[in-house]
This record gives C-alpha cells, structure tokens and sequence, in this order.
RNA sequence: GGAAGGUUGGCAGAGUGGUAAUGCACCGGACUCGAAAUCCGGCGAACCGAUUAUUUUCGGCGCGCAGGUUCAAAUCCUGUACCUUCCUCCA
C-alpha cells in the first residue's frame, strides 16, 4: 500500500511536469513578446519582471524555433524515404540501403526532439512565471503603495460608545465560534452557530439572487479541481511552489481556492460559437487558502481564514466588450453593498498589487468601525485573454476566425466578510445587531440578532 | 475497490505494421428564372515552424494522453485519464 502510494505520486509529479510541456501553454502570446520585446519589458518591469528574464526567454524562443526547423527537415525526409521504402517492399526489391541510412536519421531525430525537450521547458517555465501586463491607465507602483481611490459611497456612522470589533460581538451573541473551530480544525476555522449561520446563508441568498437578477448563471461546481484547471486560470505553477493552497496528498486535486477556477475551466479546451457570448456565471463555494505567508497577519476574526465562502461572478466576453464588462460587474457588485448600506470605497490596484492574471483590477473595500478603515470585500478584474490562452478558451467570430475570449472574475461578493461587516457597522450599544433590510425576509422577517 | 468494453475530422463510422476508407455536413462550380434534387471538384479540427506578409505556399505534428519497440505505429508493448456496462459499497 505505502509502496503503490509512493509510486502513485511520483507519476503525479511527471504528470504535473509533462501536462506543462505537452501543450503549448501561451499566457503572453510568444508572437507579440517576439515583436514587441521592448514594450513586454517596459510593461512587465512595472509587475517586477527583470528584463533580463524576457531577454532570456526570447534566446530560447530563437534555439527552439532553430531546432524545430533542423528536426523538421529530417522528420521530411524520414517521411519520404519510407514511402520509398514501403514502395520497394511492394515491389520486393532490397531496401537495405534506405533502411539503414534511416537508422541514423532517426537517431539524430531523437537527439535533436531530446535538444528540443530540454530547451521547450526552459522557454515554458519562464513563460508560465510572467504575469499578465498591465492595461496602460493601471497606476504605476512597486511597492503596496499608490493604488488610487476611485469613489466613496456612504458615510462611516457616528458612534456614541466605542464599536467592538466584529469577532467580540459575535463572541457575545454565541453566533460565532472560533474556540471550537481552532479545537477541531485548527486556526483560521471557526463555527457559525444559530442565528450567525442563518446570517451568512441570508446573505449568499440575497447575492445569489440578485445575480441571478442581473442575468448570471447559477452554478453550483466542483471544490476540487485538477492541476490543468488550476494552470488554467493561473494559480499554477506558481500558486504550487508558494503553497498557497490545500493540495490533496497522492491525487492531482485541489481544494478550489475560489469558484473563479472551476468557472472559468468550465469551457476549457472548448470552442464557443460567437452568440455564446457572453456568458456570466455564478457561484457560490467555499474558498481553501493556506495563507502561508501571512503569518500574524488578521489572527482573530472572519477576515483571514482557511475556509470562507464567498459568491464569485464570471464573464466570457468579445475582446471588444471586457472592458465594458469589467465597469458592469463592479457596478453590480457595488450595488450589493449599496443595498446592504454599508458604506465603502472603490480602488483601483496599482500594477504590482495585482493578481498575477488581472490586467486591471478594482477593489471594493467596506468599512470596518473597530478597525477604523476599509477592508477588502470584492476584487473584480479583467484578465483579457491571459487565462483564455492558457486554457484554450476561443470562440468563432463573425468572420469564422478563431480568437481568444476574455474572461473577468469578480466578488459579488465575500460573505464571511460581509457577516464582519454587518456585525460592525449595524452593532448596537447593548451588543445586539440589526438585520440589514434586504437581508430580513432571507431570516425570516427577524430585525434584530440579540 | 473489482471486471469487461470503448475513446479516430463538426457528426456518424471503417481501418491489427507501409503512413487515416466512406457517408452526412461544409465550401466552390455545373444544371435552374431561383431553389430542391442530381452531377463535378475541394476541404477534414486545433497546434507548431518556414515562407509570404491584405491573400499564400511548403513542411511538421496529429487516431484520449504519455512513453517504448521499429527504417516505418491508429495498428504491437507499457503506463495512465476519461466514458459505458456489470459486481461491490454508499449519501
């Protein structure tokens, strides 16, 4: 058992290594980075790419491109020679000649194809590490600093008694658990009990439908994905090395650290016919991080756990359209936060900030009275064709061509931090919370936790 | 978890070592006032490279995927994924 386990996931290992190689994974398309090679590093300079690693990157596009046309040329002529071959065996005439000089053409097939192996997984790692580049109007930064705010909607209410902070009230209430989620998980887990579970269900209702409203899909999808999906949507490889995430030991899955993947993978290796688009989906799902590397960082309370649910929203778009779309599904997911009332402000990310996919990306940050700032809620971007390329998602225009679609996530919106939120803002001097309106009939008409 | 069968172009479907039949669909043409039917011709996804750079042409790859054997693999060998059916088990 140990020893067919062990053996088990060695191959996951090659697998994992070859489904890289096997197909021609493009994030940037190897074309314009070969023509626009000054640009690609202006622009990737600003995401912390050295341009000596697009320097590099293109030497190996030249050795492999230099390879492929040596191989090729011998695989012609292998290719015409056993046709005479087969020819001279009809006849039953000798090809010992033919066969035997053959012989050495396919050795030096295989030495070549080894050459070329070698030097495809050299170009594919450096490709496979470079972020999307940003879109022109992205704030500049290098550091977390810089990220501009675009609007503030709602005022941060006037309290006459200093506000608890949303893990304390729930505490209170007994509608919060994390004692016993750290007793039977770990850190970062936590309960929802009673009233705080029906809370957090009224919540990702209230989303649900309101994005069934605006014109999404529901879906309901897999938590676990395979390591094709999550190359697809661009956590891997890098996602992997970080151990940003809950692989699952002697498998290729793992736990889905937001809907956006197995939405997106939806239409992996598939061609879509242009009225498909676009397509908006919806879901909501449990997120799984590791949060490896934020050590210290938000140790108490909803807003940084191992596990959260969260309603994601999806588009395929027309390239021509995503920038369009990218306005609607903020405006969408803004006008839950509207309806919520509670107050909050909209970010653009500057160029390092960003998701390693995103080509723009708002953020919408609601405000958290105990902490006397904004919080990230929803993170709602553009990608343009970069998870497209590496998923082979195209659709066939009007004029029968093939192109990429584009594809745009969004958080409409993170509900363990809404149920933060709302626990927050709506608190009340005696430690009860009023229920949100639109949130009341999602809890039976109940107007007040106490 | 066990067993058997399967996976070939948009669809259907042949092909057990000599380089992917055939049908439907599709595109062009003929016939027609036009269409259908019929006939003739063409193409068979995607991907990569060279060439041309508005259009092209040539080549590679390509029969679920990955290896191997061979001058040559859809075909033989090994591994593996998925689908179907039957056991087993289970919400």
């Amino acid at each position: 058992m140990g020893g067919t386990a062990k053996r088990h996931s060695s191959q996951l290992l090659w697998m994992s290594v070859f489904f890289i190689i096997r197909r021609k994974i493009n994030m940037l398309d190897m074309k314009m980075i070969r023509q626009n090679v000054e640009y690609v590093k202006e622009k990737l300079a600003t995401r912390n790419v050295d341009a000596s690693t697009i320097d590099e990157l293109i030497s190996l596009d030249e050795k492999r491109r230099d390879l492929i046309v040596n191989t090729e040329k011998l695989k012609a002529e292998r290719n015409e020679v056993s046709d005479k071959i087969s020819q001279l065996k009809r006849n039953k005439e000798n090809a010992d000649e033919q066969i035997t000089r053959m012989r050495e053409v396919g050795q030096q097939i295989k030495d070549f194809d080894a050459q070329l192996l070698e030097v495809k997984e050299k170009q594919n790692n450096i490709e496979t590490h470079l972020p999307n580049i940003p879109a022109d109007d992205v704030p500049v930064s290098l550091t977390e600093e810089g990220s501009i705010e675009l609007r503030k909607i709602g005022e941060p209410r006037n309290f006459e008694f200093k506000p608890k902070a949303h893990y304390e009230i729930g505490e209170d209430l007994n509608i919060l658990d994390f004692q016993r989620g750290a007793k039977v998980s770990g850190s970062r887990f936590l309960y929802y009990v009673g009233k705080g579970a029906m809370l957090e269900r009224a919540i990702y209702n209230y989303y649900l439908d309101r994005n069934d409203a605006a014109g999404y899909t529901e879906v309901i999808p897999p938590y676990m994905v395979n390591s094709e999906s999550m190359f697809g949507t661009g956590q891997f490889p890098k996602f992997k090395e970080t151990q940003a995430g809950f692989e699952i030991k002697d498998t290729d899955l793992t736990m889905i650290p937001t809907a956006e993947v197995p939405l997106v993978n939806y239409y992996r290796d598939e061609i879509l016919s242009d009225e498909q688009l676009p397509t908006k989906f919806t879901a909501l799902s449990p997120a799984f991080r590791s949060e490896a590397g934020s050590a210290g960082k938000d140790t108490r309370g909803l807003i940084r756990l191992h596990q959260f649910n969260k309603v994601e929203m999806v588009q395929f778009t027309k390239p021509e359209d995503s920038w369009n779309a990218l306005e609607e599904i903020t405006a969408h997911a803004e006008s839950l936060l509207k309806e919520l009332e509670i107050p909050y402000h909209v970010i653009e990310l500057t160029t390092s900030d960003m998701s390693f996919t995103a080509a723009k990306t708002y953020d919408l940050e609601v405000w958290m009275p105990e902490q006397n700032r904004y919080r990230e809620i929803s993170s709602c971007s553009n990608t343009l064709d970069f998870q497209a390329r590496r998923s082979h998602i195209q659709y066939r225009d009007e004029n029968d061509q093939l192109q990429y679609v584009h594809t745009l996530n969004g958080s409409g919106l993170a509900v363990g931090r809404t149920v933060a939120a709302i626990l927050e803002n709506y608190q009340n001097e005696d430690g009860s919370v009023n229920v949100p309106k639109v949130l009341q009939p999602y809890m039976n008409g109940l107007e007040k936790i106490q």
